[in-house]
RNA sequence: GGGCCCGUCGCCUAGCUUGGAUAGGGCGCCGGCCUUCGGAGCCGGAGGUCCCGGGUUCAAGUCCCGGCGGGCCCGCCA
């Protein structure tokens, strides 16, 4: 269309055929949509080519006319399926002859041209796409969850384009946290608590993890609030001392400052004293306004109230664990008495990793290994699954850092500080355009990569891994799918590759951004126990789908054989849609949603009946299982005639949405937004069931009409297919 | 203090890269249809200061500048 613009406008409205051109590529000039399909299918603003051309506002209409005449006298009124072509007020509004489009359009589909287009973009080149990478200390949860929807589409994306595609889990077993909860576990295994029982591995050493954290951050508190209180006690004294010299309180509130003092020796009222003690405080506000003696009371008072507070809340999440998993929780908590050794202990266990002590490092192995085993059991569930796991505390991610640091250290932009190997990134950049741009406008910084102790640090280990992904797949491109809040951390690494020389690697590191996932309602914390793992997501889809399909009523002609199978299909919804949820919102944006609400997100059902409305034409139709046949199917339809058939509105609808298939799964891949195929699949669906309800195929009389239609539902399958692989949705047959 | 990201009906979201007409869709709400090619469907309705203020332009949700609000990051943590 551009071309024919290109080609007429010297002629009709006296604008360069090159000028034209140049404004279509810029963008200038496009084609685009009207904002109602009664006004034409395309429509082109014309007013950038009118000033080109000078032509005054009053002539346009003239103008237009002669480019109109033009379009519609010469070949391209053919080529373009220009059916009909006007001008309003600036605008050139085209309608399309569908009935000459859909031969196009659908044999592209049913011939294999766009699947071929798209598996060229790729070509074989090998990809790594690194997801999910969750510390192994508790369960999946959704914001794992997301990471690992987007990581698993965007990575089935790659491969729908041809792309050789090596998914990899690197499992980060070093390290504090692994510590705390290594720590926890041998503490039980002194006991004799055995892991699992009746839990999923994962979320039993999910709850040990939260225990052991809470339990030394609770004694913690116990002992500063215990400080605290012996402080304020004496602290009240000395004001009630102050307050009987100085007669600076009225007799009655000295009174009852004397009576809550004498309260000290019932130990246990320290709450309830400090309580009143703050109203009476607050009487004296005005009165003794800025004395010294008041404040300091105030002040301790005030620490201690805190303190306690907190204690409370930490022994609310304790106890909630407790019931949860009580013999875990004796054994822990008989055991962490002093949160200060507790944390030594915690400290040495690091320390002995960290020094890479064989045992010490199979033990966090093994540990972490019983976690990635439940990991594995979510993820697979969900259709996701990987290539590899590659261990942190493997040897080739190891010696790698240390070869690292030995190489880092003869670098002029690293320099030893009190023992640390530190890499001087702002004196890098000095002559390196590479490291200024990548964290332009900000400053590049600091970091160390070494500890003074010799020990290496997670950005040391990632470098090192980083090279491993390049170098040891082969591949062109490496994708981490990380959250955004390591954008510092992934740009150092780029960084560092780039000055040891890795620039190629460099270059092609992409750190593919997303976002947490919020809950209303709950703040969502590892370490405190407090998730909504991607396990109960999908527990409680299963519900929602459960219900829904039991309220329609449907199942009452279920007869008990079937019956297996309806819950298999329900399970499968529910996969469906618990992807659909995570996928839904652009990774960049932050996804915030109601878990009490998720019947409100069925993106996957949506998507899966359509699925199955359109396999379920062909069944009856062809008489053959659709999704086996395909091959056939698009043979038989690709052959199919239907004459000067006009396709209706929606036909029209679902033709333009076909042809906008190839286009939206390379934006999908150009911009790492793996959701606009979700989107795009929910509205080819919507198109599909309004044509569903209106449009019979076999019962339709006309034979013409019945030709296309079938040839329209078999392409749209087709596409329905591939948006069901990229998007990782089971293959729901029969709902 | 500095940097990054986000801000569109009650809620969620598309459109912004490359400016173009009446800002598209989903959930929820209200009112109507649906028993089919196997019942999560269809039609209609209400609901919008596109965060605010300037600027560029024939034209700004889109570009530029300045604000405001929310999230995140600036460790010998991972």
């Amino acid at each position: 269309m551009s071309e024919a613009v290109a080609d007429l406008a010297p002629a009709t409205i006296g604008v360069d055929r090159r000028a034209v051109e140049e404004a279509f590529e810029t963008g200038r000039l496009k084609v685009s949509r009207p904002p109602s399909r009664s006004i034409g299918d395309y429509s082109i603003a014309l007013h950038y080519l009118f000033k080109l051309g000078g032509v005054d506002q009053k002539d346009w209409p003239h103008a237009a006319g002669r480019l109109i005449e033009a379009l519609t006298s010469s070949k391209y009124k053919d080529e373009c399926y220009v059916a009909r072509a006007e001008f309003v007020n600036g605008y050139l509004n085209l309608t399309i002859d569908f009935n000459r489009l859909a031969r196009v359009v659908l044999d592209d589909v049913l011939r294999g041209g766009v699947e071929e287009r798209l598996r060229s973009v790729g070509g074989g080149r090998v990809v790594v796409v690194e997801h999910t990478s969750a510390n192994p200390v508790h369960p999946l949860h959704v914001g794992s969850g997301r990471n690992s929807v987007i990581g698993d589409t965007f990575a089935r994306l790659l491969s729908k384009l041809g792309f050789r595609v090596s998914r990899r889990f690197y499992v980060n077993d070093m390290g504090r946290q692994v510590a705390f909860l290594v720590y926890g576990v041998s503490i039980l295994k002194e006991a004799g608590v055995q892991p699992g029982g009746e839990f999923k591995t994962d979320h039993w050493y999910g709850i040990v993890y939260a225990l052991t954290n809470l339990l030394i951050e609770e004694r913690r508190l116990l002992r500063e609030v215990r400080e605290a209180e012996k402080a304020y006690w004496e602290a009240l004294a000395r004001f009630v001392e102050w307050a009987g010299r100085e007669g600076a309180v009225p007799g009655s509130a000295l009174d009852e400052l004397r009576s809550l003092l004498a309260m000290r020796s019932f130990n246990k009222s320290a709450v309830k004293v400090a309580r009143r003690l703050a109203t009476v405080l607050s009487g004296l506000e005005k009165a003794l306004a800025n004395a010294a003696e008041l404040k300091a009371l105030k002040d301790s008072l005030e620490r201690y109230t805190e303190l306690s507070r907190e204690h409370a809340k930490i022994s609310f999440l304790v106890r909630r664990l407790a019931v949860r998993a009580p013999e875990v929780y004796l054994a822990l908590s008989s055991r962490i008495l002093d949160d200060r050794r507790a944390l030594d202990d915690v400290r040495k266990l690091m320390k002995r990793c960290e020094e890479e002590d064989p045992a010490t490092l199979s033990l966090f192995h093994e540990v972490s290994e019983s976690v990635v085993k439940g990991f594995k059991e979510t993820l697979d569930r969900l259709n996701i699954h990987f290539d590899a796991f590659d261990w942190e505390s493997s040897k080739e991610v190891l010696e790698g850092a240390h070869e690292v640091v030995k190489i880092v250290e003869s670098k002029p932009f690293a320099r030893r500080e009190a023992g640390a190997l530190l890499v001087d990134l702002d004196q890098a950049a000095e002559d390196c355009g590479f490291v200024r741009e990548l964290f332009s406008p900000d400053r590049p910084g600091k970091f160390i990569i070494e500890r003074s102790d010799g020990t290496t640090l997670y950005v040391t280990r990632d470098v090192s891994y980083s090279v491993f992904k390049f170098r040891g797949t082969g591949a062109d491109v490496v994708y981490n799918v990380i959250a955004s809040e390591q954008s510092r951390e992934q740009k150092q690494v780029k960084a560092l590759l780039y000055l040891l020389g890795y620039e190629r690697e460099a270059r092609n590191l992409v750190h593919f951004v997303y976002e947490l996932v919020k809950l209303k309602g709950m703040r969502m914390s590892g370490r405190r126990g407090v998730y909504y793992t991607l396990d109960e997501l999908v527990e409680d889809y299963y519900a929602v789908v459960s219900k829904v399909y039991y309220e329609t009523g449907k199942s009452r002609a279920l007869e008990p054989a079937a019956r297996e199978d309806v819950e298999k299909t329900l399970r499968e919804l529910a996969v469906a849609n618990a992807r659909g949820l995570l996928l839904s919102v652009e990774p960049f944006k932050v996804l915030t949603f109601d878990p009490s609400r998720l019947e409100e997100a069925l993106y996957g059902s949506t998507v899966l009946y359509s699925y199955v409305r359109l396999q379920s034409i062909l069944r009856k139709l062809k008489g053959l299982e659709p999704l086996e046949n395909m091959e056939r199917l698009k043979a038989e339809a690709s052959s199919l005639q239907w004459g000067g058939y006009k396709p209706s509105e929606v036909e029209e609808q679902i033709l333009d949405a076909l042809a906008e298939f190839e286009r939206v799964v390379l934006s999908a891949y150009r911009e790492l937004k793996p959701n606009k195929v979700l989107e795009y699949a929910m509205s080819l669906s919507n198109l599909v069931n309004k044509f569903y309800e209106s449009h019979r195929v076999m019962g339709e009389p006309d034979p013409e009409a019945r030709a296309f239609r079938e040839a329209l539902v078999v392409a749209t399958l087709a596409v329905m297919k591939e948006l069901v692989d990229i998007l990782g949705f089971p293959h729901v047959r029969r709902i």
